[in-house]
DNA sequence: TATCACCATTCCACTTGTGGCACGGTTACC
DNA sequence: GGTAACCGTGCCACAAGTGGAATGGTGATA
């Protein structure tokens, strides 16, 4: 995940200083991004303003330092479009943000352009399932010095329970939300429970 | 997660050549780390050779171009013991694979030495949910040109929820492996169901 | 016989990210 | 009065990762 691409897409929701923008990902961004740091920030932000992307204003701090607001111009609106809009190329890690980024720009997009990115998420997804999910994961052909294969070997089948666990979930979740999205069902409403009519009812 | 470590790992299980530990991060290392590139692996591999954490055989392939098969040294193991079992500090995203990443060395530590990781990953987790999980996560004053408010909003909402499910899933599934280590109970086993005794079977 | 996929290694220019520091201010609390 | 946490910007040396190309071979398929 290019930072660029997040610092565009946090600046549109909320024109920020570096500092603002460091905290959200350190807080309520974490989802899409570990140890951004202050550096990083200011230096992208730089950056993106000397190829137009943003600009700032200069906001007054009486008695302290002045910050600087760094907003989204025309063609770093663009720039943001094109990227979400770009044919989604699933990453090798599947818990990896690349698709829960450009979610969260759905509202940039037809819901066209989200079932597209989906169907691309499910098809790889399920593909990999296929493809891995039954492979044997052969270890050493004798146990090196000091391990504990007892240990060992139940912890890897733990981790393997559990990897293809999250990864079902993740192919349920994203099928539940294409079909919602495809029948114009609300996304967030719990499935209404079958509703049971009495004889009494119906009367 | 350094590359180094992760190489380390993958060599003690099965000394490889550079082009097979590509291979296997594409495959079945997929969880550990995406898109590991041949350069990559290759000089990192050099580099781990200079400073003595691995060594390599040379395998002759008549006709084909010979291969480096890379054994881990002396030092290298202890490099890795040294980083399985330094304290364990969580990543900003509990999605990052350095949990998985160290639960997979378990065969060289010790059931505390496990214990004390997940107890650190276990209460990093509840702090942050006790934190972050209902703080607003407000957007814009007024959306962006052209942003779908109803769409953008519901898959907002939809990604929160997500989010907050895995979340609550991660830190489950944790303490319960973390409940069978210390009651020495089989991992993978699934829970017995409650035996339910009649009248008949008491006599 | 051409083409493709696979095996195997290496180099290189480039972009990104890391960790630490320096500067300078405010507000809150003990 | 001290000190800690927060707000705010910026520089720098360095480490790490990216993307592509070059080289040279095998085996299978069309």
């Amino acid at each position: 995940m290019k930072l660029e691409i997040l610092l565009l897409g946090a600046l549109l929701n909320r024109p920020s200083t570096g500092y603002e923008l460091k905290k959200f990902f350190d807080t309520h961004g974490r989802f899409a991004r570990s140890n951004t740091t202050m550096s990083q920030a200011y230096r992208t932000l730089a950056a993106m303003e000397k190829r137009g992307w943003v600009e700032h204003t200069i906001e007054e701090r009486p008695g302290a330092s002045n910050a600087k607001r760094y907003h989204v111009t025309e063609e770093g609106h663009t720039v943001f479009i094109d990227w979400l809009t770009r044919p989604y190329n699933p990453p090798t890690r599947f818990q990896d943000p690349d698709l829960y980024a450009r979610l969260g720009g759905a509202g940039f997009m037809t819901v066209e352009q989200v079932l597209a990115i989906l169907d691309v998420e499910i098809n790889t997804r399920v593909a990999e399932v296929a493809r891995y999910r039954h492979r044997d994961r052969s270890r050493h052909d004798e146990p090196p010095r000091g391990y504990d294969v007892a240990l060992g070997n139940q912890m890897d089948e733990w981790l393997h329970r559990r990897g293809a666990e999250a990864m079902d979930r993740h192919i349920a979740s994203l099928i539940e939300l294409r079909r919602r999205l495809l029948d114009g069902e609300p996304l967030n409403q719990d499935a209404p429970p079958t509703i049971v009519r009495t004889e009494e009812d119906a009367r």
